[in-house]
RNA sequence: GUGACCGUAGUUCAGCUGGUAGAACGCCUCGUUGUGGUCGAGGAGGUCGCGGGUUCGAGCCCCGUCGGUCACCCCA
């Protein structure tokens, strides 16, 4: 048997699912450059060092090794793919300072690769759609609310179920930690993050044999963890706690001025959730994670946050803020479970038949003339049968045959069966028969 | 990296206490001789993931290995 087998995590779909992420990645183009960002691509690789700079991630990150690499051969800087877009962008930032313009926005959307075993919803190779703003020296609080209503656009008006964005501020989390008298607020914040997979009690368990909190200590986090809001009455709830720390304030204060403005912009989509923790470990104040409304379960579809320090080179600081959208993530299962799908699997509108293997040249020229006006166009493979040739359409889900017959030009929509003389030079398909499109189950 | 479960036609699966391979759907042909879909008839397609072992005999039992799924870790 030697037939290839699917390697677990590198998902490839079928050119009918491919059509499907097209048109959203499509979507979401539009959407990031409606708002002013412009695209950029980053390589594949990045030396070990950039990749290892921020954090334990060590063990995610594919390496890169020339075949004929010599053991003793260290000329070479070790590489390894990206993980994420973010700090590549970084990185591009870092090296194209001096001819960038800041505050620079950019989009990215590209494959991003992680070492981890695969599961449901996890992949090793996945693509992420990103976007960021990066500034030099001081990052305005208000791209915040910016980059977090950016992506409410571009969730907007997709085929998918409603989304629900969670937002956090690390520096209140933390703050609150410490104020509390806890030292490893890191570690802390990892605990609180695992709350709705194993649950309050298991939580207040880890805390207390982890980072040596009092069972008082760990019930005051479990309290702030179940805090959650649509508005800005969280502030006062927190309050309510009774703990005081000065980055506790600060947090407080982000939070709600983020809040309290995503809330006007974008009504009902932003909430301030307490125990969002997540993300990689450069961030340093907002948090966010996007859920899929009653599929938190499942994980977060889209996730980013405030990053003072990733960008810098020691003399000069690039604070940035942004946000992933995890395409495959959200797709991937929809495509397999059938939610999502296109009306045909080919591009194609119409099939132009052939009446014998002499007439290509003018079927070639019907198809030509087909083309020219936009209408997508292929010509039949072969002068079969022209029930075998309805029946090639059919089965891509082409909408449309033309036939030159007795009749003159006829083109048949092979759905309804209905044929009709028309001038191919006049004749256009509805508008919802010239491209393929998405439907929901 | 750790653990659990699972690998049989293209696909989804069945296969009894071990006796030499099945269904449905899909595909091809014909009925319908150049206008499909329905229906009917026929057909192709499997070294049962791979390697070893036990046995007169293995899809089935044992060992190993590779692959898959899920959970842990971590995260989109």
């Amino acid at each position: 048997m030697s037939r290839p087998q699917p390697l677990s995590g590198f998902p490839e779909l079928l050119p009918r699912q491919r059509i499907v992420e097209l048109q959203v990645v499509d979507h979401l183009r539009r959407a990031f450059e409606l708002h002013g960002f412009a695209n950029l691509q980053t390589r594949a690789v990045e030396p070990m060092d950039q990749l290892l700079r921020k954090g334990e991630t060590s063990k995610e990150v594919y390496v890169l090794r020339r075949l004929q690499a010599d053991d003793r051969d260290t000329s070479d800087a070790e590489l390894g793919l990206h993980f994420d877009l973010t700090v590549p962008f970084a990185r591009y930032v870092l090296e194209n300072a001096g001819k960038l313009n800041f505050p620079f926005r950019r989009y990215q959307i590209q494959p991003v690769w992680r070492g981890e075993r695969p599961q449901s919803g996890r992949y090793r190779e996945f693509w992420q759609a990103d976007i960021d703003i990066i500034d030099q020296g001081e990052l305005p609080a208000h791209y915040e609310v910016e980059v977090a209503l950016v992506v409410a656009d571009a969730l907007r008006d997709l085929p998918i179920p409603a989304v629900r964005m969670h937002v956090n501020n690390r520096k209140l989390s933390q703050g609150f930690y410490q104020g509390l008298g806890i030292a490893d607020t890191e570690e802390a914040l990892r605990i609180i993050d695992k709350l709705d997979k194993i649950g309050a009690d298991a939580v207040a368990k880890l805390l207390i044999d982890t980072v040596d909190a009092t069972p008082e200590q760990a019930e005051a986090c479990l309290k702030l963890a179940s805090i959650s809001a649509a508005d800005t009455s969280f502030v006062d709830e927190i309050r309510a706690l009774g703990v005081t720390d000065p980055l506790l304030e600060e947090g407080l204060n982000e939070l709600a001025a983020v809040v309290d403005a995503a809330a006007k912009a974008a009504p009902g989509f932003v909430v301030a959730d307490m125990k969002i923790a997540r993300g990689l470990d450069y961030y340093t104040g907002t948090v966010y994670e996007v859920f899929i409304e009653g599929q938190e379960h499942l994980g977060s579809i889209c996730s980013g946050g405030r990053y003072d320090e990733l960008a810098s080179d020691g003399k000069h600081t690039y604070p940035g803020v942004g946000l992933s959208i995890g395409v495959s993530r959200l797709l991937v299962p929809l495509l397999q479970s059938g939610a999502l799908d296109a009306t045909r699997e080919v591009p194609t509108c119409v099939l132009v038949a052939l009446a014998n293997d002499d007439d290509r040249a003018a079927a070639t020229g019907l198809a030509q003339r087909l083309r020219g006006r936009g209408i997508p166009t292929q010509v039949s493979p072969s002068a079969a049968k022209f029930g075998k040739q309805i029946k090639f359409a059919d089965k891509r889900g082409i909408p449309f045959v033309l036939f030159v017959n007795d009749e003159g030009t006829q083109i048949k929509d092979i759905r309804s069966g209905d044929q009709v003389t028309i001038d191919v030079d006049a004749w256009n398909p509805p508008a919802e028969d010239l491209h393929p499109t998405i439907v929901t189950a």
